[in-house]
DNA sequence: AAAAAAATTTCCGTTTATCGGAAAACAAAG
DNA sequence: CTTTGTTTTCCGATAAACGGAAATTTTTTT
């Protein structure tokens, strides 16, 4: 990622975004007391004045944010009112803490809930249970390709049929780094639809289970997942009935109330024009 | 040093991220389902092929989102992870969690962690007690000027003098709106240093009080703060002093815990060159 | 404390990515 | 099927970004 100039892959579009993306990345890549000027015009390859300029720009309207004590950069505070918006997404967010504290609550483990955010699933948000063996795999904003992880492989599963083709195919090559062909996702996947849930033992990470079920639409398109994530003891037998059982129902409450945003033909039709500021 | 940077609007410089930045607000403004494009061309006052150039090159690096079922423009969950990143600075983030948990336990009130960003102290946590009557006045993500509201005054109290005289002149006019006028907030100020911690008592919302304590640099500037909020019934007399107490306490040590992080002279002396990549 | 080295900020001619109007392609509503 | 509205592509003109280098400031070394 911070390779020296191979910025200029393609030149074609977009470049002011391109840039002022990859110096946020940089710093946000950096440890919690941010980044001189220098040492990101080193990590990006790019100009001197022009990552001045770059970051003045980004300064001025929040997304960067510069220490008045040491003069580094780090990631300005706007993001987490964006992120608030962003995660506002289909209306889940007013039920979706409850339901992570109720199952957090039940079952003592650690539980996640996933968004799609094009071919990937991104955690957002996690509780973390009492149990002594902490199991915490994924962080706040960490991303998986579509079916790597059981919230994730329940994602997959419930994606429109031609959709999921074209993921199975145009994935493959990431998914291999985490040791799945595509053969044997396809056999999840069919296992997934078929339960409701999914179930992902150890083959990610060995000792480690996770449970995943899909928040759907009304036509049946999942856009969100709750999961469980335990070592695999926890997740076998009659546990893993009850906690499975436990985990669909949580995830069919938390569509159930949202499902008025949650409708894509509902929102279709729905009339925004002429809004005035 | 000259002119050249002050309210002259757009036109000026940076132009790139401004109208990035405008079209994500925008879109991070509107409800949980979105906008379409025009709906952006609109509120945006630009012309159609920008927008759709510059949404292109936004969900390209994952700013924003497309909805695959509707094609409704959502704000991209990379700002979570952003986000992330943001909230660590200091060394905050592994402590603060723990530090909230236990204020609104021992308090069953409204906590709040504040960092400052600028001229202005932004939310970017809280915890709901469960006394029955709610005091739910920010949210994640808003932002106030510096001085208004519990947190707020703890950290302006806390700056080194200059810039505290700076940001009493600058921001005179948006304090006005909330009705605090510099005068009275210089007696605050005084109060607030003198105590340690700042108590808001009813003027901003009548009714509700607040406690804020800041958390310092060992230089003792402050950069974020810890407060709490309820109805002023609740933050009266033995109650006050108490929780004035627990809330100090909490501000220690958790600037204790990230103090390696936080000491401004130990950052700047720490050399990050040459960093391989 | 002065000198040297590094880092930040400003300047300015050149280049190129952005702008925006208009029309083509597409989708929805009547 | 027609009409209306929305998204996407095209293209020449121009303003905005680029980047080398100099001026300034900060940090490190002597």
């Amino acid at each position: 990622m911070p390779d020296s100039k191979e910025t200029t892959g393609r030149k074609g579009d977009h470049q002011n975004v391109a840039r002022a993306a990859q110096v946020i990345d940089i710093i946000a890549a950096s440890g919690p007391n941010g980044l001189r000027m220098t040492d990101v015009t080193e990590r990006s390859g790019l100009g001197g004045s022009t990552v001045h300029r770059l970051l003045a720009g980004l300064i001025e309207h929040g997304l960067i944010d510069q220490d008045p004590e040491t003069n580094r950069y780090l990631v300005g505070l706007k993001m987490v009112s964006w992120t608030a918006a962003a995660l506002s997404r289909y209306g889940l967010a007013p039920y979706a803490d409850a339901s992570l504290e109720r199952l957090c609550a039940a079952t003592s483990d650690t539980v996640y809930l996933s968004y799609r955010s094009g071919n990937d699933a991104v955690c957002v948000d996690r509780r973390e249970g009492n149990f002594p063996i902490k199991t915490l795999t994924l962080a706040l904003g960490d991303h998986r390709p579509l079916g790597i992880g059981a919230g994730s492989l329940s994602l997959l599963a419930f994606q429109p049929e031609d959709d999921r083709r074209r993921l199975l195919a145009e994935d493959a090559v990431r998914r291999a780094t985490y040791g799945f062909d595509t053969a044997y996702l396809e056999e999840k996947i069919a296992e997934t639809r078929d339960r409701g849930f999914s179930l992902n033992d150890g083959k990610l990470i060995s000792g480690m289970s996770g449970l995943g079920a899909p928040i759907l639409r009304r036509d049946g398109t999942a856009v969100a997942a709750l999961s469980i994530a335990a070592i695999s003891s926890r997740l076998e037998g009659e546990r893993l009935t009850e906690l499975s059982q436990m985990l669909r129902e949580e995830a069919q409450t938390l569509a159930g109330r949202a499902s008025d945003v949650l409708d894509a033909e509902l929102v279709k039709r729905h009339s925004f024009r002429k809004v005035q500021t």
